[in-house]
DNA sequence: TTCCATGTTCCGCA
DNA sequence: TTGCGGAACATGGA
């Protein structure tokens, strides 16, 4: 699920939430905080965004309802009675009026943390620039890499570098930009960092437009991936541990 | 059985 | 300060 188009695509499909209020809450797993989730209950959901890849729910209080999906977790609204949700629901919120926003998780990574303001969540505060906003600028992405001797995807996984990036959409950038992963982001020239820059936000904006299901398209490289040859040459694809997590690329396609 | 996975944090070491 | 590797978290699939 989660990258930043992921997280938009699951605000979208859930935001017939938006003005609700919650009415009970019942949390079915133990790792999750009981007694503050408890103090949800009785509240309306004024507003719910994303902050790289943090969903923010926005509740009368103010209080905030903050999730991290990470590898597998998921929001779903439901009409269905809740005896009918997934086995891997760990949180259910029931909504007045009918219908319930469940929280599914089949890994049981996710977390959620019910706070007075946003910032008090772990790492929240530290978040780099949201890439897609107005003010993440190609002066601001040069200044961000200026000095910066760490491999670029290094970087790109980096949520305090730039919000909202994975290990799909950080492989997708590199490998439109022809940027291999593994190259030293003070070694990118003036014109690739430039480039980078624009396939950031041409791919993140292009993947949100289509609810992130990027996967149906010809052509992408997260596609190309699973099937190991380059959409563009057909050469097979290589990949390196960065960070340690897989990183393909296209031998000849990126330099 | 072993390895791997769209994520993050924390720790230790250079 | 920066960068990196490894472990931990938890579970299922190949």
């Amino acid at each position: 699920m989660p990258e930043l188009p992921d997280v938009e695509a699951v605000i979208a499909r859930i935001k017939g939430v938006r003005g609700r209020l919650v009415r009970e809450v019942e949390v079915r797993d133990e790792k999750l905080p009981a007694e503050a989730l408890g103090g949800v209950a009785d509240r309306r959901i004024e507003d719910m965004g994303r902050r790289g890849k943090f969903i923010v729910f926005t509740l009368e209080g103010p209080l905030y309802l903050v999730f991290h999906l990470r590898m597998t977790g998921d929001l779903v609204y439901t009409e269905r009675e809740k005896g009918a949700c997934p086995v891997t629901t760990r949180l259910v919120l029931e909504l007045e009026g009918g219908g319930a926003l469940l929280f599914a998780d089949r890994r049981r990574l996710g977390v959620v943390y019910v706070v007075k303001s946003p910032e008090d969540v772990p790492g929240f505060r530290d978040l780099g620039p949201e890439p897609l906003s107005g003010g993440f600028t190609l002066e601001v992405f040069r200044e961000a890499v200026k000095g910066r001797r760490a491999m670029i995807k290094s970087l790109l996984l980096d949520q305090s570098f730039i919000a909202g990036i994975g290990n799909i959409y950080g492989d997708e950038v590199l490998f439109q930009s022809r940027i291999r992963p593994g190259r030293r982001a003070s070694d990118l020239s003036p014109g690739e960092v430039e480039a980078l820059y624009e396939k950031i936000r041409e791919v993140l904006r292009e993947a949100v437009e289509r609810g992130a299901r990027v996967r149906e398209l010809p052509g992408w490289f997260v596609r190309a991936r699973e099937e190991g040859r380059c959409p563009k040459c057909g050469s097979g694809l290589e990949w390196v541990r960065i960070q340690g997590r897989r990183s393909y690329f296209c031998p000849r396609c990126q330099g």
